[in-house]
DNA sequence: CTTTTACGCAACCTAATAGTTGCGTAATTA
DNA sequence: TAATTACGCAACTATTAGGTTGCGTAAAAG
């Protein structure tokens, strides 16, 4: 299977899923699907496609409530990418240039 | 066309690439393709393919020197993923769980 | 009870991705 | 000069992704 980072980059590197989350955030309440999908020009099934994708990658959760579903973001998983990229900032101004070899303690 | 965070976004949603891009960072010394392929267990064109990738994203840099084509990583690029994740930073902790609406000055 | 609404499921289409192999060519080595 | 090496280009294949439509069903509204 894909590991954690890759499913919540993959899930990110959309547009429209960015979008989506974005949309979330801001909200900053539950909404339900199809209210959702009132603010995208793809059908309701394309929007509940990207949905899950996120909810798979951990950035929003749903809960049904009645006949609605309800999404809201959980940026807190953005962490992922965060800890990912903590390794690289060491390299950002070059400050470490031309060192030889370092310890690869980072994941691929 | 697609904007520059999404290009940079999806040239490390896939681990390959990740993985090429940091064999470069910790080699912290420009790589003929071949050399650099070795390590990997796909095809040189398979890798080649993956580079032009990295390269569109701006996260390596590709420089000719006589039949060779040494790569070398620029992870500055990474920033763009950085200014991205600052928006939701302020959201990670729910430090400011049900506000209702907020400015909505970021991009997508 | 009937109608509408919100949804999931499944089938389908098209385009993009990740990978391959084969071949040509320019630079290097013998 | 001849052989090898490093590479790009192009064609091909298989899988995934983004999107659609149609249909069934459970909940809500009339």
């Amino acid at each position: 299977m894909q590991d954690k980072i890759t499913i919540v980059l993959k899930a990110i590197a959309d547009p429209t899923r960015r979008e989506l989350f974005h949309a979330l955030v801001i909200a900053a309440t539950a909404m339900p699907i199809t209210q959702l999908s009132a603010q995208f020009d793809i059908s309701r099934q394309g929007v509940t496609k990207h949905l899950k994708v996120l909810d798979d990658a951990g950035l929003i959760t749903i809960e049904t409530l009645g006949r609605e579903r309800y999404c809201k973001a959980t940026p807190k998983e953005l962490k992922e990418i965060q800890k990912w990229l903590s390794f690289y900032e060491q390299f950002w101004d070059d400050k470490l240039g031309k060192l030889g070899t370092f310890l690869d303690n980072s994941t691929s």
